[in-house]
DNA sequence: TTATATTATGAGACTCATTCTCATTAATAA
DNA sequence: TTATTAATGAGAATGAGTCTCATAATATAA
């Protein structure tokens, strides 16, 4: 399915217009498997000639991750970073606490585990946060 | 080891002064075992009669948890949580997304398995973040 | 099409947690 | 004690993200 009709089932769905914004913000998300932050969207966009702004970024960003075309992390340094979660699987982050650098890791042992916790709880588990911090190859080797 | 000396050490260590305020934010984070944000460790602060600015109460807070005495939580809600961490065994968290409640849990099962996950990566692991957000027993039956 | 109704956008004001500044106050060393 | 130096408090500053509202663009109806 081509990205546009991608955006436009959500848009749809959501009972919202199909604009040009829109589709830039989804374009610039969908080529990258990077993680970036708002403000590199938006400059990756302004730099390509697109003069879409910040407030519209975040607003299409929003209705972008609440239709599961787009994945939002928080790495607890204030800024959330965004990845297209188009044709990806499931999986957390291993993130270097030197270079920033992020990877990411997929675990069936862990991620039943999380159900059995919670179920030993009486809880129903909704969805859940794991990240791991480390030094990757390059930096520790330095 | 009385609460003073706790915090007198950590302090020498760092090469800070003992301060009443630094005492009296100590006393109240490492008497409770509930996961609050600065906002209300400083009121519980200024309603027992004790005025420390929220400026001193982030800046000790800081101490603190660089000395390993206090834990720092991100929810990613935008306002961190501070937990008293002595005497207290490693463990992460379940966070209902209905009502807030916060519950603790360890498994060594997980554990080990991110250790596992970063060695195969040829990376070290330095720290991590586990949260399962959940419906809690409570909200889950009404 | 074209007009109409309604939503989206952009610019910048605003929010809110946290950090910073700097004059004043307090803790330590001599 | 005094001198030195660090800590505190009040409020300004910061920065990511949200909100407002006048204007522009899209969808709908004719």
């Amino acid at each position: 399915m081509p990205s546009s009709d991608i955006l436009k089932k959500a848009l749809k769905k959501e009972g919202l217009r199909y604009t040009h914004q829109r589709q830039a913000i989804w374009d610039e998300l969908s080529a990258s498997d990077e993680h970036r932050d708002a403000e590199e969207i938006y400059l990756a966009l302004y730099n390509s000639g697109l003069k879409v702004s910040r407030a519209t970024v975040y607003r299409t960003i929003d209705v972008l991750v609440k239709n599961n075309l787009v994945r939002k992390l928080d790495l607890g340094d204030g800024r959330a970073r965004y990845e297209n979660k188009m044709d990806t699987a499931h999986h957390d982050h291993l993130i270097c606490v030197q270079c920033g650098k992020i990877e990411e890791f997929m675990d069936n042992v862990i991620e039943n585990q999380q159900e059995v916790i919670v179920e030993n709880f009486g809880y129903r588990l909704i969805r859940h946060i794991h990240q791991l911090f480390v030094i990757c190859d390059e930096c520790g080797s330095k």
